[in-house]
Formats: structure tokens, C-alpha cells, sequence
DNA sequence: TTTATTTTGTGACTTCAGTCAAATGTTTTC
DNA sequence: GAAAACATTTGACTGAAGTCACAAAATAAA
């Protein structure tokens, strides 16, 4: 039922069966249509989601234009981690880009688990890690990099999420217009 | 001798007597002269610090240009996240920008004191969470703000810093050139 | 102080990406 | 299927920031 995200928590650190019968009693598994919304700007987040199947955008909205931060794909994990561990109104929205099935998790429950489960919260800790990793390179991505030079290093990473998305989406990604990116595209044939 | 680290740490999470007194064990008091590198690129980082005194710079080298990418002032940690979590070579350097005085703490202690502190990993995984929502807000700020709108939010956020740094690494860490700076200083004359 | 070195400011020019507008192409929906 | 809605491409134009070169100012060193 759960097997892909067992696999996934078992990358970051190993949970007897024990642990994960526990853990797992926490878990709600849901249907998410596309087109609905996992979290709006202005609510507070409650909830850790893993995606089984399906895929969801994080956005924002800026003079009317969507503004996309991430996109969650098959094993992995969705929140905003600001209103999350803050309890501060969500500045994004998450929206299901396609039928998705997600595993849910309370915040509540998320941190009775950490505290009880010694190596749950070594996971967490380092799912963490990896996270600061990732959004640090995002940075750097845009603070060395030009344009074209972005969606190259895009292109060479992960060429699936591109075949997935918009151009447009795409575009608002790497904080470039549209057009533009449409021209890169047709630069490097 | 650390109470303002000791301070620093109950800001996210209390520690008993006891608990301070076995990670304290730990630390390593230490004197770093200006211009000495706490962390250079290739080396592999092993070591969080603690600045008690003094300021640090994190820059990369870009075709023989400092970018840099944080700075770090009293009351702040300092470590590469990446280098010191995955045990990568560091891509950046960090060196003191005045006489300096930190508290060191080795990675090898971190953990077995993450391990054998449970109150001790609760503040490692908030502090990380907080990490994250700042990293989120400084690729925000390239996503959506002009240069010029740049320098304004860091203005009005942190005047402090902007005083202690020369304007060229200043204009570097907001990724335009230092001309531009300069330009948008006049400006806003 | 004088000299040397580094840092900051200015001017002239270029370029790359943004904007606006319109055309073409592609999906949805009925 | 046709029509509508949406997405992408293309062209013409604009403008903001980058680059280069040099002057001025500030700082450090002699």
C-alpha cells in the first residue's frame, strides 16, 4: 500500500517493522483531482503529502502571473515548508497538475512521530539536509547563470518533469518570460 | 564563555544543565585571524562553527570573481550545509573578514551528540528548517525582484551587514555587477 | 606625507531579455 | 466536427543591466 514510500524513507535511514507499523498508522491515503489544491495562499499548512501517483505544482502569484517554485513528482514529498513548520499563511499555492494519489500526514502526527520515533526523526533531519542542498543550488542556479544557461542545466538534469510541463510553467521556472524561452528553444534547435 | 551560543540554542529548544554541559564538552574555542579560511573549495568540511566575534564571508570563484553567498555575523553559524552533510568537497570558501572568534564543533561530535541529545537533534532539525525557509526567500528575491528592488529589501531588512561590507561583494551577493550598484545607489541618491 | 593599491563612480556603448501585439498551433468542450 | 479556449511562436521595439575603459576617491603602505 505504502511500499513506495517505505523504499523512500528507507534511502534517508532504516526503520524496524516495528517503527513502521506505527509510523504508518498516521498515514491517510487520498485522491486528488487535478485542478484541486493542496494548499492555498493564505491557509497554514497541516499537512506533510507523498506522492504516489500523479505530480503538483507550487506557485505564486505575482501581478496575476503564476510563478513556479517546484514541481512534486512520483516519490516525493509535498509541503511548504515555511507555513508548514511556522504555521504562517502559505505566499503558494500546490495544485494537482494530474489525478494524483498522495499518502497524507498531520503535522500533529508528524511531530508526536518524530518524538517517538528516535530514527524517524533522523530522517526527517536529513530529508532536511537534502532539502537546504537543493534549494541552495536553486539559488546559485540563478546567480551564475543566464537564461539560456538555466534551462540547459534543466535540460541535462531532468528531462522527464520537462516532457510533463508547459512551456509556459516551464519558463516561469527558470524566471525568464515565455517568449524567451520559446526563442532558446529554437536557438538550440 | 558560550553563553551566547547558549542563548542562540534555546531560542529553538531547551536544553537541561546537564545536556549543556555534555555537549560543551565538545566545543573548541578558537581564534581566527582576518583573512584566514575556515573552509576552502575542495576541502571537505568538517566542522560547524559558531561566531562569537567577527564576520565571515562565503563566496565561489567565478572566472576569477568572488560570488558571494552568504555572510555570516555574530550569533550566526557557520558551515558549507552540502560539504559537511554529503562530505562533498566544498565549492565555496569561507574566510574571516575581520580578527574573528568562534566556537568550533566537529562533525564526527555533531552526531554522536545529535544521537545521544534527543532535545539536542529537535533544535539541529529546527534550525535546518529555518535554513530552508530563509534559502526559499533568497531564490525568491532573484525569481522576482529587479536588482534595484533587491538591494531595496536588502536595505531595509539588513542595514547592519550593508555597512560592514565593501560595495563590491555587496553587489555580488545580489548578483549584478558592481557598476549597476553603484548606479542604483545614486539613484536612490 | 607621499606613494601605491584598492575601491568606487562615470561615461559610452552593447546586448540580452522583456514587453506588446499579432499569427499560428494545439487542446478542450460542446 | 466546429468553435472556443489556451499555448506557443514570431516580429518589432524598448530598456535595463552588463561590459569596457578610465577617472576619482578612499584606504593602506612606505
Amino acid at each position: 500500500m505504502a511500499d513506495a514510500l517505505k523504499r523512500k524513507l528507507s534511502e534517508f535511514s532504516s526503520l524496524t517493522e516495528n517503527e513502521w507499523e506505527q509510523l504508518s498508522s498516521c498515514f491517510h491515503h487520498l485522491s486528488v483531482p487535478r485542478g484541486s489544491f493542496i494548499l492555498k495562499e493564505g491557509q497554514i499548512c497541516d499537512s506533510v503529502y507523498f506522492v504516489n501517483k500523479g505530480a503538483f505544482r507550487h506557485y505564486f502569484l505575482k501581478d496575476g502571473d503564476e510563478i513556479h517554485t517546484a514541481f512534486s513528482f512520483e516519490n516525493s514529498f509535498v509541503a511548504n515548508t515555511r507555513s508548514l513548520t511556522e504555521q504562517l499563511p502559505s505566499d503558494q499555492f500546490i495544485v494537482a497538475m494530474e489525478n494524483s494519489e498522495v499518502i497524507r500526514m498531520y503535522r500533529t502526527d508528524l511531530f508526536v512521530m518524530y518524538k517517538s520515533i528516535p530514527s524517524f526523526e533522523v530522517i526527517g533531519r536529513q530529508m532536511l539536509q537534502s532539502m537546504i542542498v537543493a534549494q541552495e543550488a536553486r539559488t546559485a542556479l540563478f546567480m551564475l547563470y543566464t537564461p539560456e544557461e538555466r534551462y540547459q542545466k534543466l535540460l541535462s538534469e531532468i528531462t522527464e518533469m520537462l516532457k510533463r510541463l508547459p512551456l509556459q510553467q516551464i519558463a516561469s521556472y527558470l524566471g525568464i518570460a515565455r517568449e524567451t524561452l520559446s526563442r532558446i528553444r529554437n536557438r538550440l534547435h
